[in-house]
DNA sequence: TGACATACCTCATGCTTTGATGTATACTGC
DNA sequence: GCAGTATACATCAAAGCATGAGGTATGTCA
């Protein structure tokens, strides 16, 4: 994952899987598609490099979270298009419950964050 | 940072020094202090191992954001106190705002999450 | 004497991201 | 035809960070 305005590439180390179970929860997809998903949903924040997607698909196949079939189009490459079992879609609601610990428990440590939203444009002169 | 009932150790990876910064905010402490305070603040659900600990404060202490001192007991080993310096708070409040951002860009790959909380104890039954 | 807690430090290992590179198809402009 | 860009797959060296074990030393309790 890259980053785009800041630095949150790097924080995402064990984060990647989840998102791509979510990203199919929603139906089967290809995989350069749910890269392009990722982007979309996060308004740019995150960038899935090519580097960590493809290897993360290969470990959650290999996982039986997901399994995959080769789609050939009448125009383009050929696309592997995933799609999540019933394992994978368990262990999404797993590490969505995971997610949430784990963002409760840094906020226990760092302090409880004002939810103050920057005004996108200047109401305020 | 190790696990306590989940993995939520590995999710960690560029979180630390967030959280290290966080503590010291609300004043001095050394750095085994540090790492219980961490435990204590998150009821148990982050421990920071210690080969992530000291690490991370040198690290920390290379980059400005934290100042240390050797101070010696009447009793016991000697403890390194580390301090917040200005550089450092003013690094936290935009590290936190980066977490924000993080929570936020992972919350909307994945969806809404129910913010329901499980009751602690057997209230009905 | 042994076990445990405090308190510091280091290091091999492994996992994950980064960023570059490679292959191939298809469209657009020159 | 050729260059540039987008789609679409894949691999790999390098770097970053946590894990878990090991080492040193002091102090308390049984």
């Amino acid at each position: 994952m890259r980053p785009r305005n800041t630095e949150l590439g790097e924080l995402l180390k064990g984060h990647t899987p989840t998102l791509l179970l979510a990203v199919l929860r929603d139906g089967p997809l290809h995989g350069y598609a749910i890269a392009r998903e990722i982007e979309r949903r996060s308004k740019e924040a995150l960038r899935l490099g090519e580097g960590s997607l493809y290897p993360a698909l290969r470990t959650l196949e290999q996982e039986g979270l997901i399994i995959s079939r080769w789609e050939t189009q009448p125009a383009g490459p050929a696309r592997k298009v995933y799609a999540l079992t019933e394992t994978g879609a368990a262990e999404l609601i797993k590490r969505m419950r995971s997610w949430r610990d784990f963002v409760q428990a840094i906020e226990d440590v760092i302090g409880g964050i004002p939810h103050v939203q920057q005004p996108t444009g200047t109401l305020s002169g």
